[in-house]
RNA sequence: GCGGGUGUGGUGAAAUUGGUAGACACGCUAGACUUAGGAUCUAGUGCCGUGAGGCUUGGGGGUUCGAGUCCCUCCACCCGCACCA
């Protein structure tokens, strides 16, 4: 009987839909296991081989799961709001909802044809109107919130307003104004609408005034993605800043958690660098200079800065404050009022992209001083672009003998530079060492830096001049989009207050729109729809959400996908609690990570979870690469030259579709099929073979290396294609794809067959018990893979697969009894195969039901063991040695050796060293 | 520039965490069976050398009886961040 995986895999995959084999109960005795994949956008290019690397491993995980005794929850849904299907809309007139139904329908053809074990019932897509009104909801929420830093947790804004009433905001600094002061009495005197917009400055999500890139030719925002060079991706049209009013999640209130959070959970050091990186959290103190200026407006104000390096208060040579500070009109004086209006001018001209693109150094004398309190110096104040508004204070003592850019700086515009350490100063280039001793520094003089920065710090603060204080790099998350296809908030404007609406008019549903021209003002195209967005007495909020929101918190859903009544009920929650193992790439480090796991402090400090990480192990799946082919065409010609010749011409190279080639060797007619263009191409060969040359690189249809997964799966089946998969490297590593290799998977696959079946005398099953060769092989191959699966090293078990099929085969076993176990060990990787042949071998229930077996360690024991025998480090031989072998019976056996004598040349060895279990190495 | 990672045969990759480098495959070579084979099976295959043997994990140095693995240093490539005071 021959292996039919075509009709073998059809079968079971409609069986296993008809059972529910997938479905998952959230009652059950058996302890509970969370396995996530990172869901898609679905894409109108459909998958490539690279996408299901990450859903392949978490399926055979899961299946591992399941066998072992767990209650496996793996559910799967779609990200499907987002740009890509709205500009589709745009191009080809076709509504993004029903663009995203076919892409989704498409994705889900491709995705059965793998043989996945997804409980299709518990299926999300963020953009279904049941799945939106709780991302609707969850905004709902953080909106009536607030982050009490004292305890370091979300709290209702009814109790701000309460503490507001009773002690005004003394006790609870204004995160959106650190400025607001306000008494209880003062508070209780407000109207609505300036309580409305103190309390807004409090929300976590909140609104706000944010700059975006606007596009005036294409009267629309655009995404940092859609800005290349300052000008627009479509059509190269100008693109400048423009404020707009904007919503956002105070992300940055969650600074600390976030990063403290990252010691409780299993991600690689990478992800965590990436993520701590991006918070960016420094130490250093704040203080205010007092300003001394000819302009009457800087009378008794400070100038306050922020610095990781008070040691260096004594090197400070001048101030620079960023151009958007607002003391810049107030310190100017008169002599330098042109010089500064002129600069500000450039600046302004100047987009963020030519300021990161190239680093000028740029700057203007204020005109003012500040006094050092510490050696009453006076110190000119700056203005220059390097130093950010957003950023600390948004101005600088600068210290060009230990920092490079203040360094930098000094010297382009001839300031004189303070020496305060020594010989580590050389005068040429800055030295921001923390280990030098500190000279001309007054009282910290003769103290290593690294010490004198808490010293500083102290009298700082025991002067009252500043303060220590905590920066973070990370700034809060923009939560609007000027766009159509996203969650509408639900949100309507009276005059400048923005009212929630109420829960029961939740979901906001979406509006048709079937032209997606932007609005007027730079607002979204829902915008255009008056009758819409006219309602009750106010004005909807017309922009979206953006596409973070609902992959923020779908996790949860997937536990309760069906509740009309909460987003996820608490009961649900609790019962599956933390994602066990969340499998997808590396792109969504800093972006979904670090907003779902905001969001999920949020509802847990809110009391909605119980637990305030998402994700309790993460594991980052490589990309796979496409390996391109190329042709070199003759330049002006139309005549090619194989890869072996090309350097004899002037040729231009161009990518030609993978499926033309076999190997290297291009087929010469389908080519020229293949586009009008080169229906009359000629080819120089090498021997009659036109050999291509290669890349590898990104996969993807302008470079015609795209392999189809079904393709794959038509050819050689769904648990060849798995294996495959996972035996091409680490699932972590990014690899190229190359076809040919599956052959070696595919010929494993048949030889496991053939176990059981053979091609002319059918079944070879028997009843007979295997003997203890067979078991040994079986179980050493069982504790490898089973050991390899659980430690995600998937490449290495499908090896230890490989190498027990052909120990069984060289022992010519058949037990049935042997080779029923290999059935639920292979199981999770080839589910199909094992199926039919554990039903083939007549056993009644599924094989997904099945228990793992247990290594039997008898089998195991080893009497003897092969050493390597190495003379001076280098291996000579191998000796068969009793496992008791102590260190006498070892030297006497060497000792005899042949090889050992001629190696020695009859010298005594200085040391024979024996590892018991490793090896034998004399010393001469 | 800073942070993280990678570097092993013609190719994808293994290596029990300091103990026989190259498992398992692809490819290639030879052979068997065949009308045929892009099916199947057998043998070989890191490099140099007829051989004994020598060399070999990006380069150089070190620790060790022993280093792909640990330390120092340099090089190349990939990813992330980038004027963050």
């Amino acid at each position: 009987m021959e292996y039919g995986f075509r009709d073998i895999e059809k079968k079971w995959q409609a069986a296993w839909k008809e059972q529910g084999a997938y479905k998952v109960s959230n009652e059950s005795s058996k302890p509970k296991y969370y396995v996530l994949d990172m869901f898609p956008y679905p894409s109108g290019a459909g998958l490539h081989v690279g996408h299901p690397l990450g859903y392949i491993s978490s399926d055979i995980y899961s299946r591992y799961k399941r066998l072992k005794g767990f209650n496996v929850l793996h559910p799967m849904g779609y990200d499907s709001f987002g740009l890509p299907a709205e500009q589709y809309a745009i191009e080809h007139g076709i509504p993004p909802a029903v663009s995203t139904d076919q892409n989704i329908d498409n994705f889900r053809g491709q995705l059965d044809k793998i043989g996945f074990c997804y409980d299709w019932d518990r299926e999300v897509r963020t953009s279904n109107p049941d799945y939106y009104k709780w991302t609707q909801w969850i905004f709902l929420q953080l909106f009536d919130s607030w982050f009490d830093r004292s305890s370091q947790k979300a709290k209702r804004i009814n109790e701000l307003e309460n503490i507001f009433s009773q002690q005004g905001n003394s006790g609870h600094i204004c995160p959106g104004d650190r400025k607001l002061q306000f008494t209880s009495n003062e508070w209780n005197g407000f109207d609505g609408t300036r309580k409305a917009e103190i309390l807004m400055h409090y929300r976590l999500a909140f609104c706000g005034v944010g700059e975006v890139n606007w596009c005036e030719a294409l009267g629309t925002v655009l995404a940092n993605d859609e800005v290349i060079n300052g000008v627009s991706e479509r059509g190269g049209h100008p693109v400048v800043k423009k404020k707009l009013r904007q919503w956002y999640l105070r992300i940055t209130e969650y600074a600390e958690r976030l990063l403290s959070g990252l010691q409780t959970v299993d991600f690689s050091d990478s992800m965590k660098d990436m993520q701590t990186n991006w918070i960016g959290k420094s130490f250093g103190a704040e203080m205010d200079f007092a300003l001394e200026s000819t302009n009457p407006k800087a009378a008794g104000k400070n100038l306050k800065v922020y610095t990781t390096r008070p040691d260096t208060i004594f090197g400070v040579d001048f101030m620079v404050v960023a151009p958007e500070h607002e003391l810049v009109s107030i310190i100017t004086t008169e002599e330098q009022s042109d010089a500064v209006h002129q600069y500000l001018e450039y600046v302004n001209s100047r987009s963020e992209r030519e300021r990161m693109a190239e680093k000028k150094i740029t700057g203007v004398f204020s005109g003012a001083y500040c006094k050092n309190p510490f050696n009453d110096s006076m110190i000119p104040v700056w203005i220059s672009e390097y130093v950010l508004a957003g950023y600390g204070t948004g101005a600088i003592m600068a210290v060009p003998c230990g920092d490079e850019r203040d360094f930098k700086f000094a010297h382009h515009f001839n300031i004189p530079v303070t020496n305060i350490i020594g010989e580590h100063f050389n005068g040429i280039e800055a030295n921001s060492t923390k280990d030098a001793l500190l000279e001309n520094s007054g009282f910290l003089s003769g103290l290593k830096m690294s010490d004198a920065i808490g010293v500083a710090i102290q009298k700082i603060e025991d002067l009252g001049i500043g303060k220590r204080q905590t920066n973070y790099k990370m700034r809060d998350a923009a939560f609007s989009r000027q766009r159509y296809w996203g969650e509408p908030f639900p949100i309507v404007w009276k005059g400048d207050v923005a009212e929630t609406l109420p829960e029961s008019d939740l979901p906001v549903v979406l509006p048709p729109l079937s032209d997606l021209k932007p609005g007027p003002d730079a607002q979204g195209p829902l915008a255009n729809l008056p009758e819409w967005a006219n309602f009750g007495g106010g004005i909807r909020e017309v922009n979206t959400m953006p596409g973070y929101a609902g992959s923020s918190w779908y996790f949860l859903r997937y536990m309760d996908p069906k509740n009309e009544g909460e987003f996820c009920s608490r009961q649900a929650s609790d019962y599956w609690g933390q994602v066990d193992i969340y499998i997808g790439g590396t792109e969504h480090a800093v972006g979904h990570l670090l907003y779902s796991r905001m969001w999920t402090k949020a509802l847990f400090d809110l009391g909605y979870i119980g637990f305030d990480e998402p994700y309790k192990r993460l594991v980052n799946q490589g990309k796979i690469g496409g390996d391109s082919r190329l042709v070199y065409r003759i330049r002006g010609t139309k005549q090619f030259v194989s890869g072996g010749l090309k350097d004899q011409y002037e040729t231009d190279e161009i990518h030609v579709d993978v499926s033309l080639v076999d190997g290297f060797d291009l087929n010469m007619e389908s080519f020229k099929q293949w586009k009008p263009d080169f229906a009359d191409a000629t080819f120089i060969t090498e021997d009659g073979v036109y050999k291509c040359g290669s890349r590898l690189e990104k996969m993807s249809k302008r470079y015609f290396n795209v392999v189809n997964p079904d393709d794959i799966v038509e050819k050689y089946g769904a648990d060849t294609f798995r294996m495959y998969e996972m035996f091409l490297g680490p699932v972590e590593q990014d690899k190229p794809w190359d076809t040919k290799g599956i052959e070696g998977v595919h010929r494993f696959i048949k030889k496991f067959w053939r176990l059981f079946y053979d091609a002319e005398k059918g079944s070879v099953v028997s009843t007979q018990p295997a003997d203890a060769a067979a078991w040994k092989a079986f179980y050493k191959m069982m504790k490898k893979v089973e050991d390899d699966t659980a430690k995600f090293s998937f490449n290495t078990a499908v090896s230890g697969f490989m190498i027990g099929v052909n120990d069984l085969n060289d022992l010519n076993c058949h037990s049935l009894e042997l080779l029923e176990k290999f059935l639920i060990i292979l199981t999770p990787y080839a589910p199909h195969i094992c199926e039919e042949l554990w039903s083939l071998t007549g056993h009644s229930g599924s094989i997904l039901d099945a228990s793992y077996p247990e290594v039997e360690e008898k089998y195991l024991v080893e009497t003897s063991k092969e050493y390597p025998l190495a003379i001076n480090g280098k291996t000579r031989t191998t000796l068969q040695l009793d496992m008791n072998a102590t260190q006498e019976d070892v030297e006497r056996i060497v000792m005899a050796e042949p090889v050992v004598l001629k190696w020695l040349e009859g010298k005594q060895p200085k040391k024979i060293i024996f590892v018991k279990n490793k090896m034998i190495n004399v010393v001469g």
